[in-house]
DNA sequence: GGCTCGCCTG
DNA sequence: CAGGCGAGCC
């Protein structure tokens, strides 16, 4: 029997053309890893399904507020404790605050400001348009300060010019503030509102003679505590934009979790439909490797990003650096350090946040997340922004849920487990550095790094033993000449291989393993034929060689920035 | 002692 | 594929 005959009129009666499969792999190659693989759909559609339904568990509120925050109430998703000093179907409690309600529930209020406990977190005013509720608590604090601004014009009368510039540095401060406010269906006689909308307007033109009444009733408020009091706002306002700013600093550098702490179902919705406009083409992680004209599959880049599709860590990214703190030079940084940084640095900020900011603010800092995650999703709907079935999530239960979305996979996954396969066609003794290399997603400890090498002991084991099969069999088959043994893309021996490395067929098998693979097939056939398989060890010969035979794992198995 | 490897087993 | 085990290496 001719062994080149053997080894491809014996097995290739039922092969496949794999290279026109692989043609066809080009025309459908696309740069996007995560989002371009319009073939795989289905696989896909399964991710996504996984993502939205994980993410709508955070977006409930339940993984947040219910599990972190006992206090909250589980039949009406807010807290129980309401500090607010008005019902909220009482539209902001317009309808109470009224002039026969007295200057005590004012003052109540006032001072509930001025500790930090200006709203309750679930209530929604309901007579106010644009952007008033697109943050609902931080709204209410600066519409608080508003009565404050009233308060003080109110008092003004004829007195101190110096009140006066103050109200008017307020006014300045607080100007984009104004146009939130919606006076409808309030008559300025009985809602302290249109009062608090119109205060500085009144105060230039203070011939009102609206103005005028309240004046009177409000002068109660012009004494210097009331003034001291104003400041403390101003100064807890200033306090909640700098918390504000720093935690928009970590989501502009990470803005990859936004989607999930902010438990809007619109803004999720938003920043998936996002992610196809983008134009930078870039996810997350920002792979350069991909826009490579590789010779590669969907499956691989689906494999390699798989990591971040199952994190729910779909959204694009910006042009800039990724995640980086302090250090902007991405070149040769490690990613477990900055995925480690990351970590930290959250932590940190999210500690810090929770630690500064008031009970009040912790609103305004939820607010300001939520805001930032429409200005990145482009097209934004004010309407959308307004949520009034968003339950409470506790702030503090939001910092842990933050912090933990920086995390690192702490466990390999399925997706992980293809990769590997899919590696073992290039590497069959994977070094530790390769290992991080291309796991650059996984948390590496000793559990992850034995599994992962365990991985590939069983790949080299099912290896070798279908080279021994294969050998043998060549062997009873009366193949005399070892150059007669060959391992092409239509012999059963590549096609058991490709089987079990790569089930779904769907890469592109490198020449390089067909190369490795007939040598290994060619060593076990010489050994076997001269009867060193009597010798207990007589494989490690072969794993011997075998082992020098490893090739570079092409750069698209590694994380983004390496060279 | 810790680690990797291969073999065996389920 | 993972766990257990022993061998070998450093």
């Amino acid at each position: 029997m001719n062994p080149s005959v053997w080894s491809e009129g014996m097995y290739s009666s039922s092969s496949i053309c794999l290279d026109g499969f692989h043609a066809e792999h080009l025309s459908s190659f696309q740069l996007d890893p995560v989002l371009s693989n319009v073939d795989v759909s289905a696989h896909k559609n399964s991710e996504d399904r996984k993502m939205l339904s994980e993410s709508a568990y955070y977006r409930s509120g339940d993984a947040g507020s219910s599990l972190m925050n006992p206090s909250k109430d589980s039949t009406t998703g807010h807290s129980p404790i309401r500090r607010h000093p008005f019902p909220a179907s009482s539209s902001c409690g317009h309808d109470e605050w009224n002039l026969n309600s007295g200057h005590q529930a004012k003052r109540a209020r006032v001072e509930n400001i001025i500790k930090g406990m200006t709203s309750s977190p679930g209530m929604h005013c309901t007579n106010v348009t644009r952007n008033q509720c697109v943050k609902t608590d931080g709204t209410q604090e600066k519409e608080t300060i508003h009565e404050q601004d009233y308060v003080e014009t109110s008092g003004f009368g004829s007195q101190r010019a110096g009140k006066q510039l103050e109200n008017q540095h307020l006014r300045a401060r607080f100007d984009h503030v104004d146009e939130v406010i919606d006076t409808k269906d309030e008559s300025p006689e009985t809602s302290p509102r249109d009062a608090f909308t119109d205060s500085y307007s009144e105060f230039q033109t203070s011939s009102s003679r609206e103005y005028q009444g309240r004046k009177s009733v409000m002068s109660y408020f012009q004494s210097q505590p009331e003034r001291i009091k104003l400041m403390a706002e101003v100064l807890k306002y200033e306090l909640s934009r700098a918390v504000s700013r720093s935690v928009d600093s970590i989501f502009k550098s990470m803005p990859l979790i936004q989607t999930n702490i902010e438990g809007n179902a619109e803004t999720d919705i938003r920043l998936q439909s996002s992610v196809g406009e983008d134009e930078s083409g870039l996810t997350c992680c920002g792979n350069a490797e991909v826009q490579v004209p590789d010779v590669q599959t969907e499956a691989l880049s689906l494999v390699v990003q798989k990591p971040q599709l199952e994190n729910k860590f779909v959204l694009h990214h910006r042009p800039q650096p990724p995640i980086l703190f302090g250090n902007h030079d991405s070149k040769d940084q490690p990613s477990e350090r900055n995925h480690e940084a990351v970590r930290q640095h959250a932590l940190r900020c999210s500690q810090d946040a929770c630690s500064r900011v008031g009970p009040a603010n912790f609103d305004t800092l939820r607010n300001s997340i939520k805001v930032r995650s429409k200005v990145n999703s482009r097209s934004v709907d004010p309407t959308l922004m307004e949520s009034p079935g968003l339950p409470h999530v506790n702030i503090e239960s939001d910092c842990l849920v933050k912090t933990n979305l920086y995390m690192l996979n702490e466990g390999l996954t399925t997706n992980h487990l293809k990769k590997a396969k899919l590696m073992f066609f290039y590497t069959r003794y994977p070094s530790s550095l390769v290992l991080k290399m291309c796991f650059h997603d996984v948390q590496f400890s000793r559990c992850i790094t034995s599994q992962l090498i365990k991985w590939f002991s069983n790949f080299r084991e099912f290896f070798y033993i279908q080279m021994e099969k294969f050998a043998r069999h060549a062997l009873t088959e009366g193949v005399s000449d070892v150059r007669g043994l060959t391992v092409e893309r239509q012999s059963e021996l590549f096609r058991a291989l490709n089987m079990h490395y790569n089930k779904a067929n769907d890469f592109q098998v490198p020449d390089r393993f067909l190369e490795v693979a007939e040598i290994t097939l060619r060593e076990f056939y010489i050994s076997i034929s001269i009867g060193k398989d009597r010798d207990p060890s007589w494989k490690k010969a072969i794993y011997k060689v075998i082992s020098k035979l490893d090739s570079d794992v092409p750069a698209q198995f590694k994380r983004h920035h390496s060279a």
